[in-house]
DNA sequence: AAACCGGGGCA
DNA sequence: TGCCCAGGTTT
């Protein structure tokens, strides 16, 4: 008779998955003082592991200790970053090491705080740090271990997103249950960098293949949620529909061959953008329309002001409130009378066009 | 061209 | 505190 399956939990189904097939034999794996992960961590953060294995080795026979490093100067140091890119990172990871001697004499602090103190040491590095040089255990998040997280737990949200991070940095520390929390760091890891990769993850060799919510729904492709697209900034325009009173002739003009719909003919139109902390529109619109007007021979009782809609282009939003006034003269600028059927055949804008189309079915 | 990456810096 | 960016590399 079998017994029922009890579940392992994560923490030791990820570690005896590190011990079977994670790496051990890295240059930063043995003899792991504060100051050997902490290279590691700050190199490895910016390059992947079999560039940073030799970088790695020079530096340490060079800067075998924190204060060798702190001596040197700083050109010596980025000498021997050099290639590595990032170099703000070698001069915090320098000034760092002579913070370490200065104010520490030598010793790094070992509590979270002090640690993310130092120049270059955030959270997740300070974390890395004392899980795996002292055993603390504290919970790391980098690219990795999102990765990981987000497919394992199935979550539909963007790992940049404030409350999702922080959920994450919970989750993290939730699963983290372990009494080798510096082993637990490294595997997570290496899972993420060697099985649970951006691209083609090798899930049928994942530990939690038989609960990842990403494998079991299929979404390991879609998983993380990549960053919404940036939102794109709105901008405003009013689009002056002239017309000669009671009947169909249009003021057209061409655009310029420079910008959005170079050279196309199209309505006249007003830009604007919305002064500094102002959100809504309607002032400022309000306000174009009277000057405008003011400086035109009419009376403003025929003027209409048509339903504002948005026209939107790859890099920004367009809201567009079309205004329809009867003229008896032209306005100043290039432009020319035309009849609406014929403004219709020039392959207008198709936004403009729309407006067009619209003041037609309602004017005539 | 766009995603990605932890930390730094700024309101 | 929360948000965004610099400075690069990778896809």
């Amino acid at each position: 008779m079998s017994k029922p399956e009890t579940k392992q939990c994560f923490a030791q189904r990820l570690l005896d998955w590190f011990d079977q097939h994670g790496r051990h034999d890295l240059p930063w794996q043995h003899n792991k003082t504060p100051y050997r992960v902490w290279v590691s961590e700050i190199m490895l953060q910016q390059t992947q592991v079999k560039t940073v294995i030799d970088y790695y080795q020079r530096f340490m026979q060079r800067f075998p200790d924190v204060s060798a490093l702190a001596d040197a100067d700083q050109e010596t140091v980025l000498a021997y970053w050099a290639g590595l890119g990032y170099y703000a990172r070698g001069r915090n990871l320098h000034k760092a090491a002579q913070t370490v001697v200065k104010e520490w004499g030598g010793e790094f602090p070992q509590t979270l705080t002090e640690m993310m103190a130092l120049p270059g040491i955030g959270r997740s590095t300070a974390s890395a740090i004392l899980a795996i040089s002292h055993q603390q255990r504290l919970p790391i998040l980098d690219g990795n271990v999102k990765r990981v997280l987000a497919r394992y737990d199935g979550l539909p949200t963007w790992p940049g997103e404030r409350a999702t991070e922080k959920a994450l940095w919970l989750r993290a520390d939730a699963l983290m249950q372990t009494d080798r929390p510096g082993d637990y760091t490294q595997a997570i890891m290496d899972l993420g960098a060697t099985v649970c990769t951006r691209q083609r993850p090798v899930c049928e060799q994942c530990p939690f293949k038989s609960d990842c919510v990403a494998f079991q729904t299929d979404q390991t492709a879609t998983l993380p949620k990549r960053k919404p697209k940036k939102t794109k900034p709105v901008r405003h325009a009013i689009v002056w529909l002239w017309h000669q009173a009671d009947s169909d002739w249009i003021w057209l003009e061409r655009r310029p061959e420079q910008g959005i719909w170079g050279g196309l003919w199209s309505l006249p139109e007003t830009r604007f953008d919305l002064p500094e902390g102002e959100i809504e529109p309607h002032k400022t619109r309000q306000n174009l329309i009277k000057i405008k007007v003011e400086s035109l021979p009419v009376a403003t009782g025929d003027l209409i002001e048509w339903t504002t809609f948005q026209h939107t282009f790859s890099h920004y939003h367009l809201m567009m409130t079309p205004v329809s006034l009867p003229l008896s003269h032209a306005p100043q600028g290039e432009g020319q009378w035309v009849k609406v059927t014929q403004a219709l055949s020039r392959g207008l804008p198709a936004p403009i066009q729309k407006v067009i189309t619209q003041w037609e079915v309602n004017h005539v």
